[in-house]
DNA sequence: GGCTTTCCCATGTCATCCCATATGTGCCCG
DNA sequence: CGGGCACATATGGGATGACATGGGAAAGCC
């Protein structure tokens, strides 16, 4: 199966264009983007981070997953929808792998002159560059942390240490 | 499958007509929509918010459907007919891919100058856009509350950073 | 006949398409 | 082993077309 791997950083032009890397690309032709037809890369704002989450027809299905438990016609599934479908963007992608962002996802993750992009197996992010190595510090820090824990049978950590970077802001 | 994704937000001009997004009424003609033929959008005030919904033959059948689920003559489906049907207007769409919204519609959802509309995936809806966006609000906070719900227990340590690549999925 | 609705055309803006250029990388040949 | 060539990718800019929007004319309705 493809993944989105890796990290790169693109330029916005003065269009508002932006390279996709060729390697999503190739990923996300092969995860049914056809280039003259329908479809494109699905793009929304991260929930929970200034950025912007994107993928191809897959993370598609997987949103529709989501709702497709819900009856139809309840209010809780038109919450939902609002919140999945109505933040969704859908990019085409240009003859030279590029894309388009509209100035709404370009406000919510601070996006001017460059970006990151961040490949996260089914899915990939978009970081504007000084944010992301800032996450990306924290994340180590994490992963030390997460380490210390696996290896934690012998020595019990304190339980203030999960604290210092754990709460977010 | 061809799905309503995406917001817009469309003038209504002095005459109370409103372009359709392009991207909608591509969806739309997909779904049966001929362009001189009979048939045309099917909009209704929504049960649940001060919006309008609408869609084309799929939703059309999709509410039969839920019809057809009910005994005949029984109350609960005359109520669900009027519901539903009662207040139902077929749209026509005209050249340049407009709709002309009657008063009893734009009074339901509190239009006046502009409309949002929101793609739902099968259906789509038009909101004003201020009502929409504080609609918008608590459909995420509604969202995370529901992701952390999902997450609980397998990380008890530190909420989400590193660990939101499950995060719409 | 006045009013509303529908059709048609005009316009400005923005997105898309296409081509040109630069940069870097791997490969081939010397 | 080193230089140069070819290709892929990223990036910039110009031109063309799509789309939203406004207004006028014609056709139906009361």
């Amino acid at each position: 199966m493809d993944r989105f791997v890796s990290t790169f950083t693109n330029k916005i032009d003065a269009k508002g264009r932006v390279s996709i890397p060729a390697p999503f690309r190739a990923v996300l032709e092969r995860d049914g983007y056809a280039h003259g037809s329908v479809g494109g890369v699905y793009c929304y704002p991260s929930l929970d981070a200034p950025a912007l989450d994107a993928g191809g027809e897959r993370l598609a299905k997987k949103i529709d997953g989501l709702l497709s438990d819900l009856p139809d016609y309840s209010d809780e599934r038109d919450e939902l929808s609002v919140a999945l479908y109505g933040d969704v963007q859908v990019l085409s992608i240009d003859g030279d792998g590029r894309i388009s962002l509209p100035e709404s996802l370009r406000a919510h993750a601070g996006l001017t002159t460059q970006v990151t992009f961040v490949g996260l197996g089914e899915k990939f992010q978009m970081w504007e560059p000084a944010r992301f190595s800032e996450r990306r510090e924290r994340a180590r820090e994490k992963v030390q942390h997460t380490r210390k824990l696996f290896s934690a049978g012998s020595r019990q950590f304190s339980s203030g240490e999960g604290g210092d970077e754990g709460a977010r802001g």
